[in-house]
DNA sequence: TGTACATCAGTGAACGCGCGTTCACTGATGTAC
DNA sequence: TGTACATCAGTGAACGCGCGTTCACTGATGTAC
């Protein structure tokens, strides 16, 4: 498949990445659960029943926007961690990427924090499922670091969660600190800061 | 007010709580967005325009929703943090009161877990405001302690957020776990204790 | 290169349905005397 | 205690509206020869 796509595939990957966009869109302001198909489709500017061209339902839709949004996660979250040991300046960098992601991707994001828990059932599914590879991607990259020996599976597990988890809080803080005030952010910065220390504190102590 | 609700109060207490616990009960399935007025009355048994009597609207039973809700959590806070040092016995109660809790009163759990980052800004307002108040409330406990001595009110404000974060995400852990094996409600409970005694480790190092 | 046929992304009309909200109402409960 | 009037939680009909889904269609793009 080394040749470009046909007019007709072009056009229509183009018709599906607006439906994607619009969607993401109007997710700003309510939940997937809620989200229309009609209004979906009224955003772009095609007919309703384009809609199935792309997607069997608004919950499909759903599932592709994960793939998309934590598809755009995926390379921050490996910087983040990489030698994530409990160094000042490490820490500093890793919330700086934190914020700047949200910065970027503010809608993705709040896709995802808002439909983790959500009331759409496949689309749950999608994002415990990316979100435990993360887990494990961080498991393998704090595996490789000289202080981690001596540390069982479980631990390295429980430690990773514990990052991811913090991860995506932070985001979500930031992310509510976007359209506030300067100083409101560097608090969210600051904090999270200290959280990430301490939890490096704990991890340098953890075989005491 | 001492004397007795009369016969008509009584009448509407009841039946607005009828609407509350049938909310809950839908919204175990889908997020308050997409919550339809006409759903709650008919699972109640009432006429649709008698929703109107007691909310405005979904997104105020939404709200009452939300009191009702960390209103039960509240004592389990306290007692979870009630002098929350490292000691290994302490976090495993408090990790076994979560656990009861979320048995006891999971379609609250799930609730605030789903509308926290939820499509319905006064409900997710309620939330934030309610959440914060923990946070308080689990700083002065914190405070209390002999070992916080030498923190700045910063330093307890960002340990107490680390913990009311950490018993939000164990309990949604041990939602999502409720109706599976048993083993694997195990390994949550395994985890979340790791972590608070990580946590706890870099409490107990924090000033060196 | 040109022609004849196949494919298929997007259309537009039509459908039945449940929604939120309004309104005037009813009849049990509450209150004043 | 009894009577006459006020209150108000819940009713039921009616409304206009947007929803998801079906269907036969169109016409540009793709393919075979």
């Amino acid at each position: 498949m080394s040749h470009t796509l046909g007019i007709r595939q072009a056009q229509k990957q183009k018709t599906r990445q607006a439906l994607l966009d619009a969607a993401l869109a109007l997710l700003e302001e309510q939940s997937l659960s809620s989200l229309g198909l009609r209004e979906v489709t009224r955003a772009v500017g095609v007919a309703p029943t384009a809609f199935y061209r792309h997607f069997r339902s608004t919950a499909d839709l759903g599932v592709a926007l994960v793939e998309e949004a934590l598809g755009s996660l995926h390379p921050m979250i490996r910087r983040t961690v990489a030698g994530a040991e409990s160094s000042d300046e490490r820490i500093t960098r890793a919330v700086e990427l934190i914020e700047s992601h949200v910065t970027a991707y503010p809608a993705h994001v709040r896709f995802i924090a808002r439909e983790r828990h959500g009331g759409v059932q496949p689309v749950r599914k999608a994002i415990r499922e990316q979100l435990g590879r993360f887990v494990e991607e961080v498991r393998d990259e704090l595996a490789k670091d000289p202080g981690a020996k001596g540390w069982s599976d479980e631990d390295l597990l429980m430690l990773s969660h514990l990052y991811v988890d913090q991860m995506l809080i932070t985001a979500s803080l930031f992310l509510e600190a976007l359209e506030a005030e300067p100083e409101e952010r560097e608090q969210v910065a600051l904090r999270a800061t200290r959280q990430m220390r301490l939890i490096g504190i704990g991890r340098h102590h953890w075989l005491d």
